[in-house]
DNA sequence: ATGACTGACGATGTCAGA
């Protein structure tokens, strides 16, 4: 199965962008961030006469994310277990054929110093709790991370070392979970710069100059990570009218 | 240069994004 995460900044803004890219990329399963509204203003029709399931956990204005799935998804959890850091619609985790998926929009942090930047550290901080829970087995971790994870993943690196999104007290926390095993499918197979998934609106040009970051990952478990190939950044949504600033990010995982 | 651009909400502006 195909697999793919996708941050579209409103999925009904971005619902042409959208069609288009599932109708010509034809993955099996999404892993959507940002959708920004609530599951009774959810383009379902749209989506489910393509051949998807869905699971939504929605928000209205901010945040929000789903799933799709051409399989049914069994085991859908809505958010992190127990009350902590659920304030928020951020996660969206559920099985499908054998493979937990955990689609995350993980806090973006704002600023350094600010209280938004500390709830991003605990919020990671957490989550590395929850993962310890699922890690034996064959697990994807996808979505809009918000981190680059070392300087090729981000333009400009010498100048940003700090910045919200490539700070050490980001990485440090990252690390706890890929020094336990979860590999950067992308990275596993793909070196060096110029690789990114984000490209502000705000720089000029910034997409045609590719001044961009790479902040939208997979991750895989130890027992899952061979079955994975084949991950790349498709950049055709980030090109055309009225885009995401985030572009997809798919994996081939292939059957036990 | 502490800006720019985009979207939601619902208003003629504010907040958020990373």
């Amino acid at each position: 199965m195909r697999v793919a995460t996708f941050n579209v900044n409103s999925l009904r803004a971005r619902l042409p962008v959208f069609l288009h890219w599932l109708d010509t990329a034809g993955p099996d399963v999404v892993a959507l961030q940002e959708i920004k509204t609530v599951e009774e203003t959810f383009p379902r029709a749209e989506i489910e006469e393509r051949g998807y399931h869905l699971a939504i956990h929605g928000q209205k204005t901010y945040n929000g994310v789903a799933l799709l799935s051409r399989t049914p998804m069994e085991d859908v959890v809505k958010g992190l277990p127990g009350e902590a850091f659920n304030q928020d619609a951020r996660v969206i985790s559920a099985t499908i054929n054998g493979v937990r998926i955990v689609n995350t929009y993980v806090p973006n942090g704002t600023k350094i110093g600010s209280d938004k930047f500390a709830y991003k550290l605990a919020w990671l901080e957490h989550f590395d709790g929850v993962m310890r829970q699922i890690e034996s087995g064959p697990a994807l971790w996808l979505g809009d991370i918000n981190i680059a994870p070392t300087a090729d993943d981000l333009f400009e690196p010498e100048k940003k070392l700090g910045v919200v999104g490539y700070h050490p007290e980001e990485h440090v926390r990252l690390a706890r979970l890929t020094d336990r095993g979860w590999t950067d499918v992308f990275r596993r197979d793909t070196e060096g710069p110029g690789h990114y998934t984000f490209w502000e609106y705000m720089i000029p040009n910034g997409f045609k100059r590719n001044l961009g970051w790479r902040i939208d990952h997979i991750y895989a478990t130890p027992s899952l990570v061979d079955r994975c190939e084949n991950c790349y950044v498709d950049k055709d949504p980030r090109g055309m009218e009225r885009p995401s600033d985030h572009t997809p990010v798919v994996v081939t995982v292939n059957p036990a």
